[in-house]
DNA sequence: AGTTCATGTAACTTTTTATAACATAAGACG
DNA sequence: CGTCTTATGTTATAAAAAGTTACATGAACT
């Protein structure tokens, strides 16, 4: 489910939303930022906009904290997924013909793009 | 799905992601509410913050717009609706046991109360 | 020509967020 | 024990975003 994955990756909540759906305050935020755990797109005015996949994966890091594991653990849990991703990612691409190249590739420009709010076939944004 | 619903309805959207969402101006948008098509709420600063629902109602109000029709209109269509929905509604309730009757107050209790960020059953929040 | 509707714009205030610097409690450790 | 590190709090200051209010305006209608 391609379009899922898009809306989740919006980045489109204010730190100020964040702060109340993780019950993180702005502190923990960017200093998990600063330890490159989390690191939102910013608009504009380079206020942070922050993604549903975000608020996941910061209360991810507030478990895993909770459960006594330091920011260095948890990066090193990050690379390892990092890692098996490519992986996948590798065992995939052999097996794509062009016309799904083709299709990964658009998905990849309307994601870099943003929204097209004036497509008719995009009945409900989310 | 009722935790779909739940996501749909919360307000965590500052005006200025519902602007690039929607492709609408802040003028246009706060009018819609001077004029009780979409109603956002309040967070304690005062700053309106909308949901996901808002989104959708926004983008047809837009579409009706664009196809000629007036706020008037639109707010007949809207009572319509409502309407209908009251119907359906009392329909519903002649059949609901005690037990589902519970459930669904619970339901709103929830939703009216926000996100309990602490239940650990809460693994992704969207 | 005058009125209404939907929207633009400008002025001014309050709230939110950013950055940076200093402070500190709890553990780790020689 | 004293010191260092880690994660977080706090404070000061600046800039961006958003609120309200009032006035302006082009298009459509009567």
């Amino acid at each position: 489910m391609k379009e899922k994955d898009l809306r989740r990756s919006l980045s489109v909540l204010p730190i100020g939303t964040v702060m109340k759906l993780t019950d993180l305050t702005a502190r923990q935020i960017r200093y998990y930022e600063e330890q490159k755990l989390v690191i939102p797109k910013r608009n504009e005015g380079n206020r942070r906009m922050y993604s549903l996949n975000d608020i996941d994966e910061l209360l991810e890091i507030k478990d895993y904290l909770s459960d006594g594991l330091n920011i260095s653990d948890i990066k090193k849990i990050y690379a390892e997924r990092a890692s098996k991703k490519v992986e996948e990612q590798k065992r995939l691409s052999k097996n794509l013909s062009d016309q799904e190249a083709r299709m990964l590739l658009s998905d990849e420009i309307i994601k870099v793009s943003g929204l097209n709010p004036d497509d008719p076939s995009n009945n409900s944004t989310f």
